[in-house]
DNA sequence: TGTACATCAGTGAACGCGCGTTCACTGATGTAC
DNA sequence: TGTACATCAGTGAACGCGCGTTCACTGATGTAC
């Protein structure tokens, strides 16, 4: 929807038509270059192109805003790791690699979404659609770790939920320190996604599933 | 100027004493109730019980306090995790799970410094001290790890970097998520020391430490 | 020991600024008839 | 098909507020002699 925007030339009616999603859209860049701290209702509503009072039409406060921007993140979150893992295709070990990728792949890509999910501070009571779509983005990995249980050994198979904790602790460690795709990233010597996979062959190993 | 500030009966000089750490302690009080960005200098100052522009004796702004929390975050944490370790006593198995156990209990704890040191989006290039502060507090994980490497089968020893940098990231996911002491706190039907003993285990057994 | 003086660590008033929020309003759009 | 009208989604001015920062200042402290 680049219709005509804050280019100059371009007008734009009375009406934004679009202002909601223009809103979000300034929201993330804001993040992106401030941290979820340092941005304003106001100066999502300057980026937007509208009066500062025009966003009350659509969000009651800055907190439903970004509440709103997590919740996408989830959403979007979810839809990256369902097709990473793309239901264990061609096998579990395989597919949970290429699960393990997506999620530093998106801390990458997504630093904004990445911050206002996790690091916004944002009471998840207050806001119970963002802890439901976080869940549903926590039910892709449990599932995928209950493709992978069912590979290992009988006598070894821990269970599933402690095991998804695992991987999903793990990996949003080394998103969050060495993956994230802003400033606060601290350099290391490899790639990410090589120390996740290390890290998961040798927790597999240890579950007997050599 | 009154002889007494906002506490009546503690009576103070014109000058406070100690004031730079009041600040820092104020800082800290108000990251712990409202997160990083929730933390203001002339707040800190009020705080303090001190006008607000007393704080520029003791730093340039407000970032250069943060980064002084974050560091002293640093220092308290190097200190925890060292203690824990004990030199690998009685020996490194058992001491290596104390330092996990005190990872965590240390984002239970001070959820402040946690947040300052991991969340607040300070530049690592602009505040070097929090850098080596916060090396340091690595080189304790890492020195840990190499030792017990040296228990494992001499076929199956990682390199330090590689495990040290896993066992942080297994331990900081954990802490992030379900163990920090603040309301971005999101709760499991388990002890998160118990999740991350469990999962050092695993990993350990697929390095062939049995 | 007393005194003069330099230095330190505060004060308090002032400033410009941007934010969040409200209000009465108005232009644009959709719809019933 | 045209028109009246309700509703929607904006405007822009205004407000109070707290923040960061500066400035000339002043009280307290330490020290040289």
């Amino acid at each position: 929807m680049t219709w005509h925007k804050d280019n100059p030339g371009a007008r734009r009616g009375y009406h934004h038509g679009n202002l909601r999603e223009a809103l979000i859209e300034a929201a993330l860049n804001l993040i992106r270059e401030k941290g979820p701290a340092g941005f304003t209702f106001a100066e999502a509503a300057r980026a937007a192109g509208v009066s500062p009072a025009a966003p009350y039409r659509h969000f009651r406060d800055r907190d439903a805003l970004l509440a709103d921007v997590a919740k996408r993140g989830f959403e979007a979150f979810t839809q990256a790791l369902t097709q990473a893992w793309d239901n264990g295709r061609p096998n579990a070990r395989e597919a949970f690699n290429r699960l393990g990728a997506a999620y530093l792949a998106f801390a990458s890509r997504e630093p904004a979404f990445f911050s206002a999910m996790f690091e916004s501070g944002l009471s998840l009571a207050d806001y119970p659609d963002v802890r439901t779509e976080g869940d549903r983005a926590f039910a892709v990995l449990r599932d995928a770790c209950e493709a992978v249980i069912a590979t290992l050994p009988k006598d070894r198979r821990p269970p599933p939920l402690m095991m998804a904790l695992h991987i999903w602790s793990l990996s949003h460690g080394i998103a969050a320190l060495f993956a994230r795709g802003d400033r606060a990233r601290r350099p290391i010597p490899m790639r990410p996604e090589e120390l996740l996979e290390a890290a998961v062959l040798i927790y597999l190993d240890g579950l007997g599933g050599r």
